[in-house]
DNA sequence: CATTATATATTTTTT
DNA sequence: ATATATAATG
């Protein structure tokens, strides 16, 4: 290839793989790009080659899966070819941008809210009620889902009542159309509505669809296994005049096929563009050798996978560590401690550490262990801080600013603070406003054609009604000064500020940080919308609110972690029941996506690499014996075992007042139900890696020489890290304890034992 | 209507 | 164990 431009810079640093990928002309491109093999590099190269060959920046698209991804793109493409501004998004800010483009053309109203799964689930709980079918054996989450899945899957309402069977379905399909109806009344999208009505529409709207697949020529789509069929159909629709689609993606990454993804879009896809080039990124530049073997050891033992060798020229580096704790709290200041002492040591810093965990409820334990060894950490869940009852209260009012028919605002909103609105006068509001198919902040309006409301009602209705009205009046003020009126008009922020309450003066603050984060905003995106604003906070996935320039650790779910690397990565939890979660046991196919996570926690680290369970879980207030994951029976025998566990005996630690607190009955825990799946392991067979580790080797009965004392004998161990006491008796002396961190100590051997 | 007490369900993972 | 939903009470 003979280029007029210069591509030296972009080319120069990539193997020939990488640049064929990168240089690649016209056609559809399929790029399978193992863990940790520069895929990002690649997309990103790849789209400033197209600029600097000529190719509008306007006619390239970029899907990423999450928004922070999409931000860094955009500045990496931005400095390697100044001055062009590409769109970069995930798929639903992809839908969103359309919809609020084109929706009016389709029969939307710009101004949508888009409504999350809480919201969502309100309104399949009103549209179950409205369908007369209160026998409540399914949960508003379950059809919700249902209907989720129905739309990821583009079925419209009669289609999937068409196909449905059991009396399941046939309630999804009853409730399927009058939710679908409630959504729209309150010109609201779901999450799903934003892949799917722009799906339908280039489906449906040819003229549409040629428009927009010639703006985006060029559509690069990373993570592509884990694209839904709704997605798909976006994507394949984007590239039929212009098919120059080029994916990236990795079928043994693929993570999330309870949401619908379909693996078959990336396996399928030479299928689909039978002209497709296929290039495969098999040199992994993340992890050391060993990381790499043991997960890749762990992949291959997926049936439904096509083969696939990974291979590094990175050193050997250090056995992957499967680490053994007594129980969760053990687990959780175990790893807290080894993280502080490597630190301490110089090691790495606090941000070189990261902490997965299958689920989100692991995370309790561990904050209070970082809080208690005052070691710096983020969890990384995104929308926590919006989630919180104050600030969601606060966004209540501004999506019904934004949005006047936004029901579910509406009724958050309405009295909080109170106004002496019950459950009853919204009834008949309700009632009203579905009678004159208005909405209910309309209806609000009207209340005095509302004979049934009287009285605190009555008025309370007509005042709320009257200061929306002024507070729509201002709409077109920046975000947080609109948060600020908000607050003052609504009388929200003197509730908080009048209570005596200690937990409303911490909402106060929340509140205060919420008209910050608008601010903040705004500063980002000047010309920004408060609808803008709302739909960033809606649409943020768990990571885009990562910290990754602070140096704490960061906690993630495994689900997060996917497409970030670390130094050193902890896995918690390594157990049956977790991972694989139990909720996969039995199914084979989930099985293999529970193990496909396992394995993308794995390749996240690059130095260093660490499996940990517990003897004993608590799980619902209630301890339960843990048994090791059967992956960690999958991994190649090089990888090193730790017991702490077994300092159960010497040490006074969190496990023996807890075992105490339960009972006899979990005394000898250890020689009865759990059933180590790992060979028996020896408290000598533990080398720290990084110097100070908890597990120095002091035990009881452990012979020490003290620079002063001289020659003692160990005869009590309590504490952990920094906390570690050991107390030693030395004769002539008597009995001394020292911290067991700043004692200089010579181990000189163990006592006989009985001695 | 609002507040409080009791019952009940809830836990996978997320845009 | 904790959070939310419903019922009972003021």
């Amino acid at each position: 290839m003979s280029e007029s431009f210069d591509a030296r810079g972009l080319l120069a640093d990539l193997t020939p793989d990488q640049q064929a990928a990168v240089t690649h002309g016209e056609g559809p491109l399929l790029i399978l790009a193992g863990a940790g093999s520069g895929k990002t590099r690649v997309i990103t190269r790849r789209v400033a080659y197209l600029l600097r060959s000529g190719v509008r920046p306007s006619n390239i698209l970029a899907i990423t899966f999450t928004n922070k991804a999409a931000g860094e793109m955009k500045n990496r493409v931005e400095k390697l070819a100044p001055g062009n501004r590409v769109w970069v998004s995930t798929f639903h800010s992809l839908g969103a941008r359309l919809l609020r483009q084109y929706g009016e053309r389709l029969g939307f109203d710009r101004n949508f809210t888009i409504y999350d799964m809480d919201d969502r689930n309100k309104i399949v709980k009103d549209a179950l009620e409205a369908s007369g079918i209160d026998n409540v054996k399914f949960s508003p989450e379950r059809i919700g889902g249902a209907i989720s899945k129905a739309k990821n899957q583009l079925l419209t309402p009669p289609e999937y009542a068409r196909t449905a069977t059991d009396f399941f379905q046939k309630t999804v399909g009853t409730v399927y159309p009058l939710y679908e109806k409630r959504l729209r009344a309150a010109n609201a999208m779901d999450f799903d509505d934003l892949l799917y009505l722009p799906a339908m529409a280039l489906k449906k709207n040819e003229e549409l669809r040629a428009e927009l697949d010639a703006r985006f020529k060029y559509v690069l789509i990373d993570e592509y296994q884990d694209t839904n069929s709704a997605q798909y159909e976006i994507a394949k629709r984007l590239s039929l005049n212009y098919d120059n689609l080029c994916v990236v993606g990795d079928p043994d990454q693929s993570i999330y096929k309870w949401r619908g993804s379909d693996i078959k879009n990336i396996l399928d896809f030479e299928r689909d563009f039978p002209n497709a080039r296929v290039i495969t990124l098999a040199q992994n530049y993340r992890s050391t050798k060993a990381i790499l073997h043991a997960a890749s050891v762990l992949i291959d033992h997926n049936k439904q996978r096509k083969k696939k060798d990974l291979v590094t020229d990175n050193p050997q580096g250090d056995p992957v560590n499967i680490l053994t704790f007594d129980n969760g709290l053990d687990e959780a200041e175990g790893v807290v401690v080894r993280i502080k002492e490597a630190v301490k040591a110089g090691a790495y810093k606090y941000r070189d550490h990261a902490i997965f965990m299958r689920i989100n409820a692991l995370t309790r334990s561990l904050e209070s262990a970082f809080v208690k060894h005052g070691v710096p950490f983020q969890i990384v869940k995104g929308l926590a801080f919006f989630e919180r009852k104050e600030n969601r209260d606060v966004l209540a009012y501004l999506r019904l600013l934004a949005n006047p028919q936004d029901t579910i605002s509406f009724l958050r909103a309405v009295n909080e603070p109170a106004r002496g609105i019950g459950k009853v006068s919204l009834d008949r509001l309700q009632a009203f406003a579905a009678d004159q198919e208005i909405g209910l902040l309309a209806a609000a309006g009207q209340v005095a054609r509302i004979t049934e409301i009287k009285g605190k009602a009555a008025t309370g209705l007509r005042d709320f009604h009257r200061m929306m009205t002024d507070l729509r009046a201002r709409l077109d003020l920046p975000p947080h000064e609109l948060v600020s009126l908000v607050l003052e008009k609504s009388g929200y922020e003197a509730m908080l500020r009048d209570s005596t309450d200690d937990e409303d003066a911490e909402r106060l603050a929340n509140v205060g940080e919420l008209v910050t984060a608008a601010k903040q905003f705004h500063e980002a995106n000047p010309e920004s919308t408060i609808t803008d604003f709302l739909e960033q906070i809606t649409l943020a996935s768990d990571v885009d609110g990562w910290d990754e320039q602070a140096d704490h650790v960061s906690v993630m779910t495994l689900h997060a972690s996917k497409g970030l690397e670390f130094p050193v990565v902890y896995v918690l939890a390594v157990e049956e029941g977790l991972l694989p979660h139990e909720r996969s046991m039995g199914r084979e196919d989930e099985i293999e996506e529970e193990r496909r996570l396992c394995f993308v926690g794995m390749t996240r680290a690059m130095k260093e690499l660490y499996l940990c369970h517990a003897r004993l879980r608590e799980f619902r207030g209630q301890l339960n014996y843990a048994i090791p994951s059967s992956f960690l029976q999958e991994l190649p025998r090089d990888v090193r075992y730790s017991d702490t566990s077994m300092a159960r005996n010497q040490a006074r630690s969190a496990a023996d007042e807890w075992r105490a607190k339960v009972g006899p009955a979990a005394k000898d825990w250890a020689d009865t139900g759990a059933r180590p799946v790992i060979p028996p392991k020896k408290p000598t067979d533990y080398k720290p890696t990084i110097p100070d580790a908890p597990e120095t080797g002091l035990a009881v009965g452990v012979l020490v020489q003290h620079e002063e004392f001289g020659l003692g004998t160990v005869t009590d161990v309590s504490g952990y890290g920094a906390l570690r006491r050991v107390k030693i008796r030395f004769p002539g002396h008597g009995e001394k304890t020292f911290v067991a961190d700043k004692v200089k100590l010579k181990i000189v051997g163990r006592k006989k034992a009985g001695g």
